[in-house]
DNA sequence: CTGAAAGCGCTTACAG
DNA sequence: CTGAAAGCGCTTACAG
């Protein structure tokens, strides 16, 4: 049996299918009660799911939001297994479906950009996860669709943005470390990119530290990759150092494997030395010690995504440049030591 | 700028849209070799992305594969923060783009099955994870699509099935403890269900115990959810007795949680009790001691299951049945007890 | 309040 | 080998 379209609707319901289109699409001032009454029993009767796609096609709405976010590094598979993205993603689609719209995923790496995917089913809008090259967000912008940028710092008026505050969370990270007695603190993060979070976070490190009258020692920062592996490598320097009390690292993923590293060296956490993440993926709870980090709220921030797009398409006022909030969660792998003064 | 059509290429080529649409659909035998090439200058020249909404509208098939996955059980969330389906939508949306399919995410719970995604979008063929009641299956069913069931036992000819063998894997899996020396060894689980994976699982368990002639003890035995809470949780009653010197989890999630109860609990993995996961999930080798586990391959059998239902797409014959290997990965939760022989 | 007509961007018989 | 025509399922002016 195949489908039924409006057409079926209209001829069983002995009108036009113009006459239907319009309740069914809420222009009741158009038709009369009655009519619009006949009309719905008629659907609700034979079963009637609107053809998106004859929809697209002819108002050239998609009811689709494009979501970009990057591939691995070596197999072109999207980043959904990272934890942070998945939640984020998850995020996105609940508020995305709940103002009526659906996902388009595609996943982008620095030396191919295909955007063909959205350009063939017409997505109304784009959110865009990670930081990239300047090639990508001129590509994007060519696109000429409302956009917004996830945790990026590139300055573009073209573009919506949703962003942290990471300068200030990390300063208040790195005071915590602090307030606990720590002064030797190292910082651990992914690589620096000027558009990215790690420089501002980076930055309040350095602000906690000389708020405190700690010099920056440039010895303590080590910079790779957004990993557990990274984590893992970075270990061994560590421990190599006494001196190192504490370890504030830019990603939980990072503190994962610096955790893992550590105790593999035979480091207890965080008896010997303090572990700090940031983040607050899933993991953190579930390691042993529980990971205290900086919770940044992946799902909501997920679902701010969406319904600020949403209401940017819906034609609304909607500001330009949004921040969440951050909150730090206290676990148990960061020790106070010394005779420090306890929050 | 309005976006380029067929028309415009037409036009500038001084051929009709029919000429256009044969070339580039690569129907080359009723073209002139001349034709092909000069309206392929004029497609590169022009810049021109076939809009797929009008395709599928005329030929009706989209090139979209909808994907259900599970929602969490208190939000409507889509489940992709648990790495399990995170990896498996990863390696499905990878395979499904390389074959030139999209992906359509949906999320479905038990009371509430909207398949109206896929029905507006006219999804050519259907890929679902998890398991669920009869009434998910007839309404799927209904839909009258090629369908593949991943890691689900119900019967019927019209679904196409990827499954482990499970109850081999876990019957590996807990002669692997045994060989180690354990031989009262608890299975953690989540709840048996008729259709699931985990009654497969808890065969293979029984199997191995009884051809080692240790009798089955149904008080070893905890089904709940495949959630770390509730591996957590089942610490204490595992703690609690003694004479337990291994744990056998059908999902490393609960692995997770078990292994963080037992050290809250001051018992050290694996010197006082070993543990054991399914499924390999990326967590487990963050965990410390890096969790022994059974492989399944998940980012493996996402492509298979993309590739296999994009065959089946093609008209090319594919097996209504097709099971994946698995292997036991041994990592640091397992110990060797008593004078056991090693394999 | 209701309907006839055109058209969105394509593909698909069919004719020549 | 090339083109004229119809039509996929809708929406949108426009007329009445």
């Amino acid at each position: 049996m195949a489908r039924v379209t409006i057409k079926d609707i209209a001829r069983t319901a002995r009108v036009t299918p113009t006459t239907v289109s319009n309740v069914i699409n809420g222009r009741h001032a158009r038709v009369s009660k009655k009519t619009i009454q006949h009309v719905r029993q008629v659907v609700a009767h034979l079963g009637y799911t609107p053809n998106q796609t004859a929809r697209s096609l002819v108002s050239s709405v998609s009811k689709l939001v494009g979501v970009l976010i990057p591939f691995t590094e070596d197999r072109n598979k999207l980043l959904l297994d990272n934890p942070f993205y998945g939640e984020m993603v998850s995020g996105i689609e609940s508020s995305l479906r709940a103002n009526g719209y659906h996902m388009m995923l595609a996943g982008i790496d620095e030396g191919n950009i295909d955007l063909a995917p959205f350009l063939q089913w017409n997505v109304d809008a784009l959110i865009v996860l990670g930081v990239y090259q300047d090639l990508l967000y001129s590509s994007v912008r060519s696109l000429d669709l409302p956009t917004l940028l996830i945790d990026s710092y590139v300055r573009d008026d073209h573009f919506f943005n949703l962003r942290l505050d990471d300068k200030l969370a990390a300063h208040q990270a790195t005071t915590h470390l602090i307030d606990n007695g720590h002064r030797r603190i190292s910082f651990v993060a992914g690589a620096i990119r000027e558009d990215g979070v790690i420089a501002r976070r980076h930055e309040g490190y350095r602000a906690a530290l000389s708020e405190r009258g700690i010099a920056y020692d440039p010895d303590l920062v080590f910079t790779g990759s957004v990993s557990f592996d990274y984590g893992k490598k970075v270990a061994s320097a560590i421990a190599s150092d006494p001196s190192i009390t504490a370890a504030f690292c830019a990603a939980d993923l990072i503190a994962t494997g610096l955790m893992s590293g550590l105790q593999m060296e035979g480091r207890r956490i965080p008896e010997d030395i303090s572990v700090m993440g940031f983040d607050n993926i899933s993991i953190g709870k579930m390691l042993y010690p529980a990971l205290t980090t900086v919770d940044q709220g992946i799902l909501a921030r997920g679902e701010s995504a969406g319904s600020l797009i949403t209401s940017a398409l819906a034609g609304q006022a909607v500001p330009k440049d949004m921040r969440t909030p951050t909150t730090i969660i206290e676990r148990a792998s960061v020790a106070t030591i010394g005779n420090a003064r306890r929050g």
